[in-house]
DNA sequence: GGAAAAATACCCATTGAGGGGTATTCTTGA
DNA sequence: TCAAGAATACCCCTCAATGGGTATTTTTCC
């Protein structure tokens, strides 16, 4: 018998899957969680072979969740269920530890696939995602990072608004030196234009980087 | 018998709302649509009852949809699904035409609750939305939008990264129009620095405003 | 220890975005 | 029909953000 858990904040979801699972005599459902403390709560009663597995969660998202659990029960397996398929959200997830990724838009059936997938040891990733490709990719820029640590603290500062000056204040160093970074971090994105890297650095916190 | 039909662009979702309708004696399911287009095409061949309908969807959005379809067959009874409890995503449907709104994150059976009081001929709205007193906030803006269509356009090209001069392109404009546009949402929205329209303008992409 | 990469800081220049006006024409609703 | 609000278009001015250089000092890593 495999026993697995969900954590979906979307109950509605959580609630098809439980009606999916129920006629799977392999397979119980043994709780769900909306965010990752009840999560976290309900693995420590009851272990489950595996984890559906939501990123965006309250409390705690899907990518620490994920750390989280596999560090002190590396043995439960984990399937990330998200709605995104960029690459930057697989990469985490992989990196985090999971057996497998499904999206939502893809067939229900796909969950019970992944689920006897991965008991078996086996990982399991949904078809529009090129798992081969990411890996290669991930494997890259984690020896060279497109941006280095000052950059990405700047991006971070642009993202909550602060303007060149301010974020010069905050770190103190000169004026100068932001701009240096703002223009060096333009041509390494391959942006160009005014408000370009402002739209950059507020689409990040929707993707996930 | 009720017939139903799901817009959904999360397949995972729908066919969770599949197994929930199935063991229904009164419901039938006569389709599900993971975008706009196929909803409509649908919707010529077999009318249905009841549509489940998702606001974000591609091609054609929910809010587009609900008033298409609510124009050409009036009697149908359109229920929102949303993540959404955003006010404006909830007066824009019911703007829209919808009798029922439903949060993806309450459970699934409210999904029944809420097709058996549609085809009641009453209204369904999931226990988090304050229908009233957003019934009362819809009046208001209905008199005085906050901004006019012109605004709503220009913000829309910013959000889409377009400087002021390819603006003005676009709407046969002078710059100066574009400018003084710009310059008057500022003051209305109580913005402030330079950033902050394009800010403005892609945080709404996320809002639905 | 020494080279490469990163961080620092400055120079020059252009330009787009805003702040604050005024004025004319077009629409729209009471 | 007539006034209000919207849309159009221009004026002035400032300043932050780029684009494109150079140079010095730290860090980091082989």
């Amino acid at each position: 018998m495999i026993t697995v858990a969900i954590a979906e904040d979307h109950q509605s979801l959580s609630d098809g899957i439980h009606l999916l699972l129920e006629y799977e005599e392999d397979i119980t459902l043994i709780g769900h969680a909306t965010d990752g403390e009840v999560l976290l709560d309900l693995i420590r009663k009851k272990t489950p072979d595996v984890i559906l597995m939501d990123i965006k969660m309250p409390k705690i998202d899907g990518i620490v969740a994920t750390r989280l659990i596999k560090k002190e029960w590396p043995h439960i397996h984990i399937i990330a269920f998200s709605m995104f398929d960029q690459t930057s959200a697989v990469t985490q997830m992989l990196d985090a530890g999971v057996s497998g990724y499904l999206l939502k838009n893809s067939p229900l059936e796909e969950v019970l696939n992944a689920i006897r997938a991965v008991v078996d040891g086996k990982e399991y990733f949904d078809a529009s995602i090129n798992i081969a490709s990411l890996r290669q990719d991930a494997e890259q820029s984690q020896k060279k990072p497109l941006l280095s640590k000052s950059e990405r603290e700047i991006l971070k500062l642009i993202g909550q608004g602060k303007t060149t000056s301010e974020i010069a204040d905050i770190r103190f160093t000169a004026v100068s030196t932001v701009e240096k970074h703002r223009k060096n971090m333009i041509r390494k994105l391959g942006l160009s234009g005014k408000g370009e890297l402002l739209r950059y650095a507020l689409e990040r916190k929707y993707n996930f980087e």
